[in-house]
DNA sequence: GCCGAACCGTACGGTACGGTACGGCTTGCG
DNA sequence: CGCAAGCCGTACCGTACCGTACGGTTCGGC
């Protein structure tokens, strides 16, 4: 049955978050090895219990997938004083705390379940994934974009297609590189990644420069 | 036993490829939909031929992908006359071939599956993936890249992170979006996006530009 | 026309897993 | 103490699917 979204403020008993630690853990380890047998031993408790908390297999699944996305939290930036500088380390640090994110193993699995989810027309934890994970961003990242556009320190008509741009320059092929398991990707220094992408993102936007 | 790779010159037989075209179906319409049992059905085969064939599951599922990402070839852009035009048209040809073919049903059921398969250790068809898709794009694009600057066209110092910068200004948050079933994507015409990110690409490594 | 090879259709075994039922244990409360 | 509720552990059932076996049919070679 699937209790559709259960999470959103009300949480969970501490014992349920250990359950859903454990099944959290078993994605991890191992994509497929989420059976609910596996969890109910992971976290010593019987397969009934799981069935009254969570309804089926889907039911925990997604309350896994949303109570671990609703915790990846970046930290907030911050927007007080505007000047050129300050908006640029905003920026940067944004690119670095999305960079440290996604190339994350905890990232890379809930965005695997996710889209191993969609490809069979249940795009339920898809619209998790998307609403906690790029959606959430661009939230976060909008009023800073746009306030430095107050401030004359950016330049752009669609907040929207700037901050596309911005997650472009900054994940490029690494998360779909990440997800196809790909491991000749060596970590080459998040720091020099985000500082690059801020660069070419304000080479686009800033205000010298044309469109 | 999944016979590795089996598909680099030597191809398949039209029946094998009936057989093929047939899985490839079933994973497009039904992402997990992939039985062994289904596909013998919609191919009017038997499951003891597709064991013969393909060795086990896998061995069909890894055929299927490889036979059909080899078909995925854009078509070649022209390198001939360097020219800033020529060589901006082919730029912006490339962006147009890359998201027609991203956004393709097709190009998002493989890529899915190979997500799939690489979430439980199994990385044999990411790589098969990899290989065909961004890999392929950019075995071809750097050519015309490096042709650019040899001409003083373009300004950059490697020409792969040109190439995972130009990847990202095409692609953006286009891909994922897709496989996780987002919906709300619609297609905003994508001779126009791939416009805005030549002309972004050109803003960053076109000649007159620092960095 | 005969034979063997390839293949179709189907039935069957084995297994893994989702979901349910039930006995037993602990805990809190009157 | 007695009892009820919640939970653990486990046995169990039904189903789905992988992989195999086998009889029947088509087809090319001799």
């Amino acid at each position: 049955m699937a209790l559709a979204i259960k999470v959103n403020e009300e949480s969970f008993t501490p014992r349920q978050q250990a359950v859903l630690t454990a099944a959290l853990d078993l994605l991890v380890e191992n994509g497929d090895g989420l059976t609910m047998t596996a969890v109910a031993r992971r976290a010593s408790c019987s397969k009934e219990t799981l069935y009254k908390w969570f309804g089926d297999r889907d039911g925990l699944l997604t309350a896994t997938v949303q109570w671990q996305a609703a915790k990846v939290r970046m930290p907030q930036v911050s927007r007080s004083g505007l000047s050129a500088k300050s908006l640029r380390l905003s920026v940067e640090q944004f690119a670095k705390d999305l960079l440290t994110v996604l190339t994350g193993e905890i990232s890379v699995t809930l965005n695997r379940t996710a889209v191993t989810h969609a490809a069979q027309e249940k795009d339920s934890l898809g619209t998790i994934v998307l609403e906690n994970g790029p959606l959430a961003i661009r939230r976060r990242l909008k009023p800073i974009l746009e306030a430095g556009r107050d401030a004359r320190l950016l330049r752009f008509d669609s907040s929207e297609e700037a901050f596309r741009t911005f997650f472009g320059l900054v994940v490029r092929d690494v998360q779909i590189r990440l997800l196809l398991g790909d491991k000749t990707l060596m970590q080459t220094n998040i720091d020099a990644d985000a500082k690059a992408a801020t660069d070419h993102f304000f080479a686009l936007y800033g205000p010298s420069t044309p469109q």
